[in-house]
DNA sequence: GGCACTGTACCGACTGGACGGTTAAGTTCC
DNA sequence: GGAACTTAACCGTCCAGTCGGTACAGTGCC
């Protein structure tokens, strides 16, 4: 894992912002690239085409993600499964619902998130079904949000803290 | 709910066929109006634009989904909740893929989807909390699903069966 | 110090293709 | 005759990617 440089950064945090504002079919390269500051010339030297800057935003996306999951596998209790999905900000969010836009022209794209995920399930997999189910209830919760499928954000919190209590409480 | 002219179910299941087989990225009117044997005026002429086309899909999948839902409020028990992701078909897979996609770039499609899946909750969330848990789980896995972030289909196949056997022993 | 050259970062006008939607002219059936 | 339906050509816009530049900081050589 590679550091990001200072432009690269700037460039992702400027993609997931235009998302925020336009949204994900919205996020063309003129636009990230006006929001960070460069031109589209500019931003092409750093991300040689649109797919190169998709596939830096997931791979940051990942990190993030990765970053939150201290514990290494063997020692994971329930609640930690759950973490994964806990408060994303509203980077991660933009960032995921880009991606889920960008996986539709292009499946191959998502390869390394199938990966993580294929991890993550086997390790949840193995330690219980509990764990397993409360993974599975912590991602459907994090799509619906990503996917503004949610009524309102109080029912977005009734439901994670019903995750939360569960994994608590060893139901 | 006026059930659709013979014209309109024609197009949609051209739709899915077209998602199936390019990817939702690729779906085009030329190439739906192909796969259904007409001319893109003749789609046109009976969905004005993409996006009444996309509603109708929608419209169309809601349909189906709550036809497996059964049961009154009052009398579902656990098993129910798990009912509505149980093994989708393949038209229904191709449309959700269509539609995931295209939330990212038009929110307010997605408004009947989401009404839907407001009322679903609530039910889950009135019934216990297991019922809430379970039906996350079971649009967890179904995501997972539509957006081939599984790794293979025995995967899949696994974890819906410790959704089901979860719901069935009332863990 | 001055010169030639190189690599890195960045610029913005332009192009080519894709695609949603329009239109005007049919055809078919009641 | 007119309503429902179909057709093919066409238009306009949007956008990723290209390309010929510029600026500037080294670096090596005399």
């Amino acid at each position: 894992m590679d550091t990001l440089s200072p432009s690269k950064l700037k460039i992702i945090g400027a993609a997931a912002r235009v998302t925020q504002r336009l949204g994900a079919g919205n996020l063309t390269l003129e636009k990230v690239a006006e929001e960070a500051g460069v031109s589209k010339g500019g931003l092409l030297y750093h991300y040689a085409s649109k797919r190169a800057l998709l596939e830096g935003m997931l791979a940051y996306l990942l990190t993030q993600m990765e970053a939150r999951l201290v514990e290494p596998r063997e020692e994971r209790e329930l609640a930690d499964y759950i973490l994964l999905d806990a408060q994303p900000s509203n980077e991660e969010r933009a960032i995921s619902q880009v991606l889920l836009a960008a996986a539709a022209e292009d499946p191959e794209l998502m390869n390394p998130a199938r990966e993580f995920l294929g991890k993550l399930l086997a390790d949840a997999q193995m330690h219980s079904r509990q764990a397993t189910l409360l993974l599975l209830a912590a991602e459907g919760l994090r799509f619906m949000d990503v996917l503004n499928l949610l009524p309102d954000s109080t029912t977005r919190d009734a439901l994670f803290t019903a995750i939360a209590d569960a994994a608590q409480e060893g139901l």
